[in-house]
RNA sequence: GCGCCCGUAGCUCAGCUGGAUAGAGCGCCGGACUUCGAAUCCGUAGGUCGCAGGUUCGAAUCCUGCCGGGCGCACCA
């Protein structure tokens, strides 16, 4: 609708330029906003006042020329000019109606667009490395990437989601000791627990798989190849135990990325070889470095040790890479805040490749603070004190875990109170909106059962209750905010939606039957739930919540 | 020391990339179920948008400097 209004904005004031009552054709960006005052109009706009620099008039004569072409026989039904130079817009009534059949015509793609125009894009997110189970934060990071993907694909981008398996390097070998060690304390070896490997139980808990299936044959081995052995073992187990969590959360994956398979195909040497073919890199100290002071990072970085070794972010600028030369336009990476330092090299190693660092985006997800009744629930991966994200699955469910990741902007750090999570109250707005889909659905069969009224094309100009006109402008309002949510990389503009959404609804229940003696009305009552209720489960889907039908 | 993010109602947070009188939930207080689901609704109170300058028709939003909090600054991942 937004877009609409800005269109008719737009053409009345070239058609103002035409007429000779505007000087100059220099439009500037124009804004279309929904005033929070009813007498300030449905829509208003700025357009005079951003554009009395560039026009030299002042912005109420502006507005008035402008106001001059714009057609009132449409949608409009008056327009006011006001205050410094704002155009207000009140529309008809029967504008506002167009939201039913709108929204019935659109169906489950009611609020979908074009936006991104078949772009390929890739949501890269989770990525933890297979070293431990998924924990809360991790939980936040893959509502808030599977959320954004969900929204982009509705915005007409064709996406992927794709999970980075760390599977080389340190960690994994770390990893892998951790298990032998345990293993040989299993098999009744003392053995000493060095502070860096894993502490967590889930660890004891292999060691004993291990031994149930291979005995003591890794004994016998040269340790080096029983830790790869183990190491190997531990990775796979914990990331099909990633998997099913994933999965348990509503999450799936369109691709699991190996970093390894980056190596065994030999693209991280190919990486180098380019880097060194463009000067990009250079020797010191017998470790290789990368030019990312070229490309305003604040240091140089190394990719090749003094050792011989390849360093993560020379994998990285592999990944990058690849990434691109599979065919995305645009990749969008998911990670943690405390990895913001990072941004800057990849950005630099994304241009050196020769490719548009525009077409990169991080999302950076603030970390998120585990509570129980208020008090601080202590996290740490090495000390093993943590609690899953598959703990809180169980224990609050996925949709409310989720809501609750979506409810807040993923810019500010988010207090997660399980007890909290588990309320059926207002503390916790899952329900609140589910509530409306429950509601609405056990109407419509009410309606069918005792009344044997269903949801048909009767007129609706029966509805005119000040509640009805609310929740009709609310769902012509979706298609503009999946369009910010999608162009602001921000899910928890869905969230919000729905929940104003949910509040006019609950309003209007409260206030007024669907159901009434008048078979007329009722029936175009109807019309009006059922779409709401459409609108509701479409902004539950893209936020990955369930819309059930009865709570 | 340098860099990134954040300071909005008692609490938890929105504020559509500069708009008009700053919003919601929780909590407090007071109301509404013999009627489509009370996991709901209605009402009252609550603010110098951290502080100080600047930019302009107009600032919670942009710039600068402070104050306060979080997170980073490896030949770790």
């Amino acid at each position: 609708m937004k877009q609409t209004i800005k269109a008719l904005i737009e053409n009345a004031a070239l058609a103002a330029y035409e007429k000779g009552a505007l000087p100059s054709d220099t439009f500037p960006p124009v804004t279309v906003e929904e005033p929070k005052v009813e007498s300030q109009g449905d829509y208003a706009t700025n357009i005079a006042m951003v554009m009395a620099k560039a026009q030299k008039m002042a912005p109420r004569k502006i507005a008035e020329a402008i106001v001059a072409e714009i057609p009132v026989e449409g949608l409009v039904e008056r327009l006011e000019i006001a205050g410094p130079g704002f155009i207000n817009l009140f529309l008809k009534k029967s504008t506002w109606l167009t939201a039913i059949s709108r929204v019935e015509a659109g169906g489950e793609a009611y609020g979908a667009s074009q936006l991104g125009a078949g772009k390929k894009v890739q949501v890269e997110f989770v990525s933890a490395n297979p070293t431990g189970p998924l924990h809360v934060g991790h939980g936040r990071g893959a509502a808030v990437g599977d959320s954004t993907a969900r929204i982009l694909n509705f915005a007409g981008f064709e996406v992927d989601k794709e999970y980075y398996i760390n599977d080389s390097g340190r960690q994994i070998r770390t990893l892998g000791l951790s298990l032998f060690l345990r293993y040989k304390a299993l098999c009744g070896q003392t053995v000493e627990f060095p502070g860096d490997c894993y502490q967590g139980d889930y660890i004891i808990e292999m060691a004993r798989e291990v031994q149930a299936d291979k005995g003591e044959s890794l004994l016998a081995m040269e340790q080096d190849e029983a830790v790869q052995i183990c190491a190997r073992i531990a990775a796979d187990e914990i990331l099909s135990g990633i998997k099913n969590d994933l999965e348990a959360f509503g999450v799936p994956f369109d691709n699991w990325f190996s970093e390894q398979s980056l190596y065994d195909e030999g693209r991280v040497m190919e990486t180098i070889d380019e880097l060194k073919a463009k000067g990009t890199v250079f020797e010191k100290e017998g470790a290789l470095w990368f030019k990312a002071t070229d490309y305003d990072d604040e240091k140089d970085r190394v990719v090749v040790r003094s050792n011989g070794q390849t360093t993560y972010f020379a994998s990285d600028i592999a990944y990058h890479m690849n990434k691109f030369e599979r065919g995305y336009q645009r990749l969008i990476d998911v990670w943690g805040a405390d990895h913001h330092g990072y941004i800057p090299r990849i950005n630099a190693s994304i241009e050196a490749t020769g490719h548009n660092p525009e077409d990169f985006d991080v999302i950076l997800v603030q970390l998120v603070n585990l509570l129980r009744g208020g008090e601080p629930v202590a996290m740490s991966t090495r000390s093993g004190e943590f609690v899953t994200l598959k703990d809180v699955v169980d224990e609050v469910g996925a949709d409310a875990a989720r809501f609750i990741f979506l409810s807040r902007h993923y810019d500010s750090p988010l207090d997660f109170d399980l007890d909290l999570a588990k309320k059926k109250s207002n503390d916790n707005p899952v329900f609140y909106v589910q509530y409306v889909h429950a509601r609405i659905t056990s109407i419509l069969e009410k309606a069918k059962t005792e009344r044997n009224l269903t949801v048909s094309a009767v007129p609706t100009e029966l509805l005119s209750e000040p509640e009805e006109i609310t929740l009709m402008k609310a769902m012509l309002r979706f298609p503009d905010v999946v369009d910010t949510a999608a162009r602001l990389l921000e899910p928890h503009r869905i969230s919000y939606y729905l929940m104003d959404l949910a509040s006019a609804f609950h309003s209007y229940y409260n206030k007024h039957k669907v159901l009434t003696e008048d078979t007329h009305l009722s029936a175009a009552r109807l019309r009006l739930v059922a779409s709401v209720r459409q609108v509701i489960k479409t902004g539950l889907a893209l936020l990955g919540v369930s819309a059930p039908e009865k709570m």
